[in-house]
DNA sequence: TATATTTGCAACTGATTGGTTTCATAAATA
DNA sequence: TATTTATGAAACCAATCAGTTGCAAATATA
């Protein structure tokens, strides 16, 4: 069982949760009052969330409140870090590019 | 069939493959030696990775340079804005939490 | 106390996944 | 030309996935 940050976002159910519960903490069902799916099938997402430490959960009276771990989502921020780099580059590159062709109109 | 840059990124060989060509292109087969797995493998890896246009071959010859299409990342960096503008809002919570703290000391 | 509500868990199911082996094609090389 | 090399595609397989239905447990409410 693979469990970790990336698997968790790539079904597109588990993101929708994860953005709804990014303001607030909200139970299973006033999650699943906004999908398609049953209770059951949220639930099950949620569990996956729990277990790769996406989502906490605290308990009031019979109700589980499930909230992000935001920090958790750096985990994505910190691996994209490295193609961030690269993209500067080539912007970088492309913009030095400009400069020399600026630079040789302005020799002619 | 779902194929988006998020399911994309959840196997970890596809991570390492675009980690791979994120700095110059590279072969099916010079990539393949870089897993433990077959080199048919790292081809259907590929395909996935073509499919949601993360990735761009160019042919030369019999051999086949896969890029990384670095903009596409970008998607991903997107979809996370929404959560780094929380946790900085967090973090300046914080901040005037301790502010506050401060200012009492201050005053008495 | 009896009933309703909120929830997690287990069993099942069809679809998808990541891997394999086998084959076909096209380009390079002896 | 015959052979080797680089590659994609198809067929198959076991494991996993996302969903379902049904159930048990615990808390709230009548």
């Amino acid at each position: 069982m693979r469990r970790d940050v990336f698997q968790a976002i790539s079904d597109p159910t588990r993101r929708a949760i994860i953005s709804l519960i990014a303001l607030h903490a909200m139970t299973p069902n006033a999650l699943a009052a906004h999908f398609d799916t049953s209770r059951q099938a949220v639930s099950k997402h949620l569990r996956i969330l729990t277990e790769c430490q996406l989502v906490k959960q605290h308990f009031q009276g019979r109700e589980i409140y499930y909230q992000l771990e935001v920090s958790k989502m750096k985990e994505i921020d910190k691996w994209l870090e490295q193609f961030r780099k690269i993209w500067e580059q080539r912007f970088n590159e492309l913009d030095s590019v400009l400069l020399t062709l600026k630079n040789k109109e302005n020799e002619s």
